[in-house]
DNA sequence: GCGCAGCCCATTTTT
DNA sequence: TGGGCTGCGC
């Protein structure tokens, strides 16, 4: 393949004669500052952008691209630019626009990795067993397709389930493996030591689907990189500059498929911040952002640490809370700003009164004339939603869940789509299973069991097996006769796509197959929302000029612009947070056990642990102005009331910057007196300031401490100390009452932290100052 | 096919 | 606690 340099494409970009060396006075550097010009300008050799949130990474990003078009040393088509999400890159396409005006039609190369891994993949299909036509597998295929697998290698689905190993086939892939890398003790703990015989099964049956799951777009591309040079090197010398959003995010598999492509120019900007990673859990590996240095020798590291965002407590405290870390390469956020307030940090009694006072304060800040979207409140994990959403909805305050079920995950579109997909691609048995008796055509278990019988004795699809008996008499004739008729329909389907748009074909398949009437004859409640989507889902095919293009879509950018009215608050998972900002933030739930998660550090202890104060970093950058932490000394959890302990993570707080408005006593002498009563008033609390002025915090701390240590002087203190270790007030084998939990002894004494045997609600871990003596 | 009872389980989820 | 799945009975 050769890559002919378009004369037009040079004059879309608006390049005149290309010229060596850069033009650092032009007008797109102005209002950069220093190390975002350094950032621009460093166009040659390896470069690491640790960029700090809210730093200003995208313009120092897409500046950086406008200045290598507009100095001449690249066209837009030699320029690769990956990013994570379509999001970032649609961001960044704009932003570019933005910057040098037309010629983004050529660049091409702009994309998600997965999409443009889609793209590579495409060309040179049949290299990795594939055609050109693979379809591309979402998740809940891979689960669907690795519980045939497990079915298929007799093992019990219950003990070793579909998600499970789909999980650690992702996991592998994540890593670069195959099957014949993936190393054997691996394997051992899985699927009675089988796993790695049904990663290949796997393979094989994708292989056989013409399907490639998203996985399998990096490791084929880097497949097919390795074995064959000259490909490699075609697109080595292609990309003469490469870009790298949240580097820090990638996994080893796009780690190599960067490091193979970079080989020949070395001209690769990674821009990341280490401090913001949280998808370790999905194979990220901070540790390439950590090793850039020495993977990209003689790489040039620039540090934007001046945030454009937050106010000087916010950053000062998320900046305390991440230096608790280990892992990483270390930058200190600052900024000119003088003014705001405190962060502040409320200790509530549980957690439906925290929901409460969270809505109120929302509430408050409304009636200020603060916009509804101005505002956010970012949880742990979703099951923390219910609360809120509740409240929401009894005080009438609209919002907006974001990342609950996708469009293109729901049931109506995903049959919609596994009928296109049907069409196009009649080796895709995973769509034939989906729709082939919905709705109903007397194509029972009987015969379809026939088919996938006859199937995978002569090791064929689905459809060819099909084709196959309707000539035979193997199956009833009931089942012969339906099979023929779902053939010949999806067959002259075929057929008029190869003349028909897209929009007409799709229409024409909805209802032809009966699949709408399904719908609007159906008594289910959902019914008209399902009827809707699936006018959604031809109004978007229409946007397509062929299916392939929509299908495609569809896989790599499951996303679906929906409209996103202002007038609502926020409400999601730290996760989802990630990348946005909002003037007032609250991060509710800050408990042991909730955040940082007890299942994150069982799972991967230390390493978790700081994934987690990662993501409390990232929690409390998203404020602007305004950043209120809050936990519940009692929570229900699955049902069950747990008395919780308020997170590390508050401790881990500076004082200069927060503010505690804890409930008195909650974790201080004055519990027990708090506890005596039935109820607070949120109103009250909010007002009642008295219990937070240094004074009433020494006085704690003076109680709550051992006899004889020494008292805590303000000022000296560097942490918040809510948590103040101290002395248990019983010692084991006494007798106790709690409010919730009723009478019980004490079996355990850890500082204030007490393990107690109630008689009616089993053992529970509870503070001391919420016990009395029973 | 459907409806219901019982059972099990329960983070995060860019593509 | 409650949702999602399964298996059973019609």
């Amino acid at each position: 393949m050769s890559h002919p340099l378009s004369i037009s494409e040079r004059a879309r970009a608006g390049l005149g004669a290309r010229s060596e060396g850069g033009a650092p006075d032009a007008a797109y550097l102005d209002g950069l500052n220093d190390e975002q010009r350094a950032a621009v300008v460093a166009t040659e050799g390896p470069v690491l952008m640790l960029a700090g949130a809210g730093t200003g990474k995208t313009r120092a990003l897409t500046t950086r691209i406008a200045h290598i078009l507009a100095s001449g040393r690249a066209y837009p088509s030699q320029i690769l630019a990956v990013t994570f999400t379509n999001k970032a890159a649609r961001e960044m396409r704009e932003r570019v626009r933005g910057l040098i005006g037309d010629g983004m039609e050529g660049m091409r190369w702009l994309g998600t990795f997965h999409s443009i891994a889609a793209i590579i993949l495409r060309r040179h299909a049949e290299l990795a067993g594939l055609k050109s036509t693979f379809t591309i597998l979402d998740a809940d295929d891979q689960v669907r397709l690795a519980k045939q697998v497990i079915n298929d290698a007799g093992l019990d689905e219950k003990r070793w389930t579909g998600r499970h190993i789909a999980t650690v086939i992702d996991g592998w892939k994540n890593r670069g493996l195959t099957p014949d890398s993936t190393p054997g003790n691996e394997a051992y703990f899985f699927a009675e030591g089988r796993a790695i015989e049904l990663f290949r099964t796997y393979q094989d049956r994708l292989k056989t689907l013409n399907a490639a799951d998203f996985g399998d777009l990096l490791v084929h591309n880097i497949t097919i990189f390795q074995k064959y040079p000259d490909i490699l090197a075609d697109y080595q010398s292609r990309f003469r500059y490469m870009l790298v959003d949240e580097y820090q995010d990638t996994n080893v598999a796009q780690y190599l498929w960067l490091r193979l492509l970079a080989q020949k120019s070395k001209n690769i900007c990674c821009v990341g911040d280490d401090d913001q990673s949280i998808y370790g859990w999905r194979g990220a590996e901070v540790e390439n952002i950590l090793r850039f240095e020495n993977d990209f020798p003689g790489a040039t590291v620039i540090r934007l640490e001046r945030n454009y965002r937050s106010t000087p407590a916010i950053l000062g405290a998320a900046s305390a809370l991440i230096s608790a870390n280990k892992a990483r390469l270390g930058k200190t956020l600052w900024t000119d700003r003088q003014e705001g307030e405190m962060v502040r940090v409320r200790g509530i009694w549980d957690g439906d009164e925290e929901a409460r006072l969270v809505c109120g304060d929302i509430e408050a800040e409304q009636s200020s004339g603060r916009a509804l979207n101005h505002m956010a409140v970012l949880v742990r994990a979703s099951f923390q939603m219910r609360a809120f959403e509740e409240r929401f909805n009894a005080l009438g305050i609209p919002y907006r869940v974001v990342g609950g079920p996708r469009f293109y995950e729901r049931e109506e579109t995903r049959d919609a789509i596994a009928y296109f997909r049907l069409v196009r691609s009649q080796d895709d048995d995973l769509a034939f299973d989906r729709i082939a008796n919905k709705p109903a055509r007397k194509l029972g278990g009987q015969s379809l069991q026939g088919v996938h019988a006859h199937a995978r004795a002569n090791g064929v699809s689905n459809m060819t097996a099909a084709r196959e008996l309707i000539t035979s008499d193997e199956l009833p004739a009931v089942g012969r006769n339906a099979l023929r008729k779902f053939i010949e329909m999806v067959d002259r389907w075929a057929r008029e796509a190869k003349d028909l748009p897209p929009r007409d074909i799709a229409e024409i398949i909805l209802e032809e197959s009966g699949y709408v009437d399904y719908w609007r004859h159906s008594k289910s409640a959902k019914a008209d929302s399902k009827l809707d989507n699936l006018k959604e889902v031809i109004q978007a095919v229409s946007e397509f000029d062929t299916m392939e293009a929509y299908l495609d879509h569809v896989a790599l950018v499951a996303e679906h612009n929906e409209a996103s009215p202002d007038g609502e608050v926020w409400l999601m998972t730290l996760h989802a947070a990630k990348g946005l900002e909002f003037p007032v933030v609250f991060l509710p739930g800050w408990e042991e056990e909730i955040f940082p998660s007890k299942r994150a550090i069982d799972e991967n202890g230390e390493a978790a642990l700081e994934e987690e104060r990662r993501l409390a970093y990232v929690g409390v950058t998203r404020a602007m102005e305004d950043c209120r932490i809050s936990f519940a000394a009692n929570r229900q959890v699955y049902g069950q009331w747990r008395s919780q302990m308020p997170s590390r993570f508050i401790d881990e707080l500076p004082e200069d910057f927060v503010q505690v408005d804890s409930q008195p006593g909650l974790y201080g002498a004055a519990a027990r007196d708090l506890a005596s009563h039935s109820r607070f008033d949120g109103a009250a609390l909010e007002t009642d300031t008295y219990y937070d002025n240094p004074g009433w915090r020494r006085a704690r701390a003076a109680k709550a401490r051992p006899a004889g240590a020494p008292p805590i002087i303000d000022g000296r203190a560097t942490t918040v100390s809510v948590n103040a270790p101290g002395a248990a007030k019983f010692d084991v084998g006494a007798r106790v009452f709690h409010q919730k939990f009723g009478y019980g002894r004490v079996t355990e004494a850890e500082g204030q932290k007490l393990t107690v045997e109630f008689d009616h609600s089993g053992p529970k871990r509870v503070v001391d100052t919420f016990l009395e003596a029973g």
